[in-house]
DNA sequence: CGGTAATTCGTTTTT
DNA sequence: CGAATTACCG
């Protein structure tokens, strides 16, 4: 294929980002640019017209969505070349290294992956080997300790040798007993599939020369986003042939808090002095208000300012709108919509709300479903998380590798089969004296002639599982899921109950065998691979997330996060819920680092639209179920006044949109200012009860000065004291 | 041991 | 407000 047949249609900057093949290249990419088009160009280019071989090519990026889409992109363009390209997440090119060459570490083939909840429940068992109570000690904190230390490329001896105060000797500690557990239960967290890759590199270069061989020409996308240990992971693999084309955007870097570290992308032109540098900078998706408000937030944050530009000229004004609280926010989105779709036609999948915290879907969800406006929440409790259907796989994965603990302790009771808590902790206990499995401490206890009844169960459960361990490895997935859900009673269990909740759970395992045939009939023709199709659909589960399986779809409005957001587009676009505490969210306002990150989440949000953009906030929402006052994000009044339609501070109510209010709406009507009236009672989070005795200033500068309770009278600022109605 | 009732607890974003 | 742990009784 000649070059203009791929590059045709390209503008010069993206043209240049595919044919610089050689040596390093960053290609930064803006919002909108058309970063995507350039990576299945690129790739197209080197094997259709530089005549790379489709094999020596890997291309990684961050979701398996935009994988399979990058994927499905070359393939149009080259044919069935583009099958030998390996278009791959890194947690699945790391799977992919790991399931061959694993072996190296000392760790099977059959390595278990674990999510979270696993990777929790180990934390948890580390502490009582540590005997830390779990109630001073919360597991949680010690789990994203050593997910930092993880993504930070840190083995647990490091993190016990540079560890100062008892703090961070208690948490290293932790974090090698859990490592230790991990390793006994032949399991692997998230993070352990990219350090445990960059571990085998460094320890077997031999290894290392291989996939070297193999990968002559890598590509990253969202290369603002990768961590230390990715980092390293791509420096091995490149740092002979020196062929990677990273692609990314700064001003889109929002996973810090995953460890992600920008350094590596603002970097990469000091780590590689040899590298060609390509800007692209036009934008094709947005108008220019939507372009120029975005641009507006995030020229708040030092450093370079996002230097973007269109041809388009015209649009709409981005829209305010200060609603009363999270209820009025969402009928008033919701009333956009069906109002828009039915006097301009526009289909339902045009529409997308962003939130900053999955909790805020809820109060839309309700609005939706009363006016009967389809949607589609992506993300949220990922299907692969309900309990049913993780307690089916729980099956599949003990069987198959019979040293996870986390898989058998969550089927060895369930259904009820009289092997309570109490056989449990003896298990462990002996499983941790013997250093040994939990699987082969039960079949101890039930070896037991003095065991009496507990005994005898285990040994039915042990025939049971030894029994389904060897139907089940000549299964394909849908027959094991359905033999596991027959032999062991847990449908019958279920169907039992009888009631709405169990009905919804087989339901849910009704779709995970469906899903299960699916991916089997998918890897029908992939030929005999040394894995079977039931170990290969226990990975892709494994890493799988919802977002993937999300087909943008046309009659349905789309709900997600900011996060989720990104990489996608919508001619109409709410970006919701923008208060102080929210978005900037609370928890990020420690340090500044945390606030520009959550202005480019905002930037990422406002850039996903194409046409149209809305802006809310609400001045009252509930959480916890209680009542909460906030007032305007930061990031709204950094938006130019001119860029805007519906100013802050302004009393606009659904009447000024041209439309009638809701019919109950009298009750809420009540404005803002008047929540945070004199007499009121509220509560701080650290003075207590209180009541309001005068109300300072408006907007961002509010200030209430309370009589509390117990320390007496205080002036606060709103933004900042997080009130709670307290009657 | 198993199920239910009571209570406590917490929310950021996710491969 | 809901999930998730704990308390308690049959």
């Amino acid at each position: 294929m000649n070059a203009e047949q791929i590059l045709g249609g390209l503008n010069p900057e993206q043209r240049q980002a595919c044919e610089i093949t050689e040596g390093p290249l960053l290609v930064l990419a803006g919002a909108g640019s058309g970063k995507t088009r350039v990576l299945v160009h690129r790739v197209a280019y080197l094997v259709g017209t530089c005549g790379i071989p489709p094999e020596h090519i890997l291309a990684v990026t961050f979701t398996n969505k935009a994988a399979g889409e990058m994927r499905e992109r070359v393939e149009k363009l080259l044919g069935p070349e583009a099958g030998g390209i390996l278009v791959s997440t890194f947690h699945s090119t790391c799977v992919r290294i790991l399931r061959r060459d694993v072996p190296h570490l000392g760790l099977s083939r059959s390595f278990a992956i674990y999510d979270e909840s696993d990777s929790l429940g180990t934390v948890k068992e580390a502490l009582r080997r540590l005997d830390l109570g779990p109630k001073q000690f919360e597991p949680r904190r010690f789990r994203w300790r050593i997910d930092q230390w993880k993504n930070a490329g840190v083995l647990p001896a490091r993190a016990v040798d540079t560890a100062v105060d008892l703090d961070a000797k208690r948490s290293a500690a932790v974090y090698a007993t859990y490592q230790k557990l991990l390793e006994e239960q032949n399991a692997l967290d998230f993070g352990d599939l990219i350090l445990q890759t960059t571990e085998l590199f460094h320890r077997f270069p031999e290894v290392l020369a291989w996939y070297r061989r193999r990968w002559q020409y890598v590509l990253v996308d969202e290369y603002q986003d990768t961590n230390r240990v990715q980092y390293r992971l791509v420096k091995q693999l490149t740092d002979e042939h020196r062929n990677l084309c990273v692609v990314g955007d700064p001003n889109q870097s929002i996973y810090g808090w995953r460890g992600a570290d920008v350094r590596n992308i603002l970097e990469f032109a000091n780590d590689h002095p040899d590298a060609k540098v390509v800007k692209l900078e036009r934008n094709y998706r947005s108008t220019r208000p939507i372009l120029d408000a975005a641009s507006a937030v995030v020229s708040h944050n030092p450093g370079p300012r996002a230097e973007l530009w269109t041809e388009r000229e015209g649009g709409d004004p981005v829209r305010l709108y200060e609603a009363v609280d999270d209820r009025d926010e969402a009928q008033f989105v919701v009333r956009q919509i069906a109002t828009a779709a039915r006097d301009e036609g526009r289909a339902y999948g045009d529409f997308a709300v962003f939130y900053r915290t999955n909790a805020q879907s809820r109060s839309f969800e309700e609005a939706l479903l009363e006016l009967d406006v389809p949607y589609a929440v992506v993300g949220g409790v990922r299907f692969y998380e309900r309990a049913e259907v993780k307690d089916a796989l729980a099956y599949l994965r003990a069987l198959l590798n019979p040293a996870d603990g986390m898989a058998l302790r969550r089927i060895l009771n369930n259904p009820p089969r009289g092997i309570g808590k109490a056989t449990l902790e003896r298990a462990e206990i002996v499983a941790q004296e013997e250093g040994t499995t939990l699987l082969r401490a039960l079949r101890r206890l039930g070896d037991d002639p003095a065991g009496g009844r507990s005994a005898a169960k285990l040994r039915e459960f042990l025939a049971l599982f030894d029994a389904l361990a060897e139907e089940v490895a000549e299964l394909s997935p849908p027959e094991a899921i359905a033999r596991v859900l027959d032999r062991t009673g847990y449908l019958e269990h279920l169907q039992r109950q009888a009631t709405p909740e169990s009905e919804a759970r087989v339901e849910n395992l009704r779709e995970l065998l469906t899903g299960a045939g699916d991916f089997d009939a998918a890897n029908a023709g992939q030929g005999p691979d040394e894995r079977s199709s039931l170990e290969l659909f226990l990975d892709q589960v494994a890493l799988v997330s919802d977002l993937d399986a999300y087909e943008g779809r046309a009659d349905r409005v789309s709900l997600m996060t900011a996060h989720t957001a990104k990489g996608l587009e919508y001619p109409v676009v709410f970006l919701v819920g923008l208060e102080e505490g929210l978005l900037p969210h609370a928890a990020s306002t420690r340090d500044a680092g945390g606030i520009e990150e959550e202005r480019r989440l905002c930037y990422v949000g406002m850039t996903r639209a194409m046409e149209r953009l809305f802006l809310t906030c609400a001045s009252e929402r509930r959480r916890y179920g209680s009542r909460t006052f906030s007032v305007p994000s930061r990031f709204l009044s950094e938006i130019p006044r001119e860029l805007l339609q519906g100013g802050l501070a302004s009393t606009r109510s659904l009447r000024d949109e041209g439309m009638e209010p809701a019919l109950d709406y009298s009750l809420d009507q009540s404005d803002a200012d008047d929540a945070l009236r004199p007499g009121l009672r509220v509560r701080h989070p650290i003075f207590g009860t209180g009541t309001v005795m005068e109300r300072i200033g408006a907007g961002a500068s509010q200030k209430l000065r309370i009589r509390f309770d117990r320390v007496g009278v205080k002036t606060v600022l709103v933004r900042f004291a997080n009130l709670e109605s307290a009657s």
